[in-house]
DNA sequence: GTTTTTTTATGATATATATCATAGAAAACT
DNA sequence: AGTTTTCTATGATATATATCATAAAAAAAC
């Protein structure tokens, strides 16, 4: 990880939106900017909590780990996005890896600092409540779905999601460019069953594949299948 | 639900430990207790959220459905926990359901008025973020384990989290009292995987049966079954 | 205190998903 | 530019877990 001090712009990211313009140039001048590379782990679990991060540009992928190869990706950070604030709370190491899917730059600051931006902003406390709040909802959500959803559904999830948080090319892929080994870890699968999943569903004509790209071409059947299938 | 104001004494929960002595007046103000019976639907996922609540008597289980007879079991609330907070956020619906265990007295307060604590009790706040970072950190190690754990695992983890939580009667049996759905529920599997892995291990002498009570018999096996059998 | 309902127990069978195996294609390194 | 290395593709097979079926036991309702 390149150091490289004031690369960002203290404007974009989820700090610098929600706390007080008169602490910016306290942030300013705490954190720091990291280049990392493609397939850089940036902490792993297990690892001792010194502070927290931003994706300032990038694509950055929180995951766990269960046994050398396998993982469960959490979820996908973007330019913006906090990571490693599943650092705070009452245990002292981070209970999530983190790395970087493309080349990019983050923002780092101490906990030390960053305890400090909460106990000064109580309005940016208040909204990374918020922001823990939909999380743990959506942490819950695809809890249950790994124990009751099938694979198919749950693939017809991930990409909901994906298209959801990335958005789509002009031709219409989503936009995003992950390897089919991380979907299926964002999945919760092996790779060759949420390859045969998305068979199943391109010959559906759900979705269409062109070489990595993935575009959902029936949204609605889609969405469909991604949701509760409970009710009452 | 029966009505009865001011049953509980504003010291016990969540809130009123956390909160400012000089705010608890306006918490008994606002607070009403509900007495719930069990198996009582105290609030289901979709349904409008109109404020928070916290056990002060009983047990309560938090849960998400899947399909009529199906369930996952978030967690299980005792004295003083908060539950209904997931309904805080971005949206405006829970997105869990919960229901008495066992006949019990709750505390419920509007969201207003727990918006206008939060605003007012800084720390408050701050603890509440860091309470939900523990959750967070806990749902998702559960996503991971129903990703990638086998149910035998699984198990032995609800157990030893069980006894954690609840700890043991004078003979030594956790002191718990749910039936064996709900276990299964808990853990994200069927009822009847759920018993040919309790028989698996008592064969294996980790834990002992009487009746509905179970007992760990062999806490460092049954731990270390449910540790992370990872790392590196 | 009897009847009805719910919970527990257990075997047989079906099925979804993981694992193993192998090969070609693409990307990354030197 | 050539050579490892990683990623993608796909079939065959194994296995964990769910589903179905049925009965006994316990709890709840009347």
């Amino acid at each position: 990880m390149i150091q490289k001090i004031n690369l960002c712009d203290t404007r974009s990211c989820f700090l610098c939106r929600n706390a007080m313009a008169e602490w910016l140039p306290a942030v300013q001048a705490n954190k720091i900017n990291l280049k990392v590379k493609k397939g850089e782990v940036i902490f792993k679990e297990g690892d001792p909590v010194t502070g927290i991060y931003f994706v300032y540009q990038g694509l950055i992928k929180v995951y766990k780990k269960w046994d050398a190869e396998k993982e469960l990706i959490i979820r996908f950070a973007r330019e913006g996005a906090a990571f490693g604030h599943r650092g705070l709370g009452h245990k002292n190491v981070y209970p999530v890896s983190a790395a970087a899917v493309e080349n990019g730059t983050v923002c780092y600051m101490s906990l030390d600092f960053f305890e400090s931006t909460l106990k000064v902003n109580s309005n940016f406390t208040y909204e990374l409540l918020m922001f823990f709040a939909d999380e743990l909802r959506e942490s819950e959500r695809k809890m249950r779905n790994l124990a009751h959803m099938p694979v198919k559904n749950r693939v017809a999830d991930a990409l909901t999601a994906l298209q959801a948080q990335f958005g789509i090319t002009e031709q219409g892929f989503i936009n995003v460019d992950i390897s089919r080994q991380d979907l299926a870890s964002y999945v919760g699968a092996t790779y060759e069953t949420v390859f045969r999943m998305m068979n199943e569903l391109v010959n559906e004509k759900l979705i269409s594949l062109l070489a990595k790209s993935i575009m959902i071409t029936n949204h609605d059947a889609l969405a469909k299948l991604s949701q509760d299938a409970n009710f009452q």
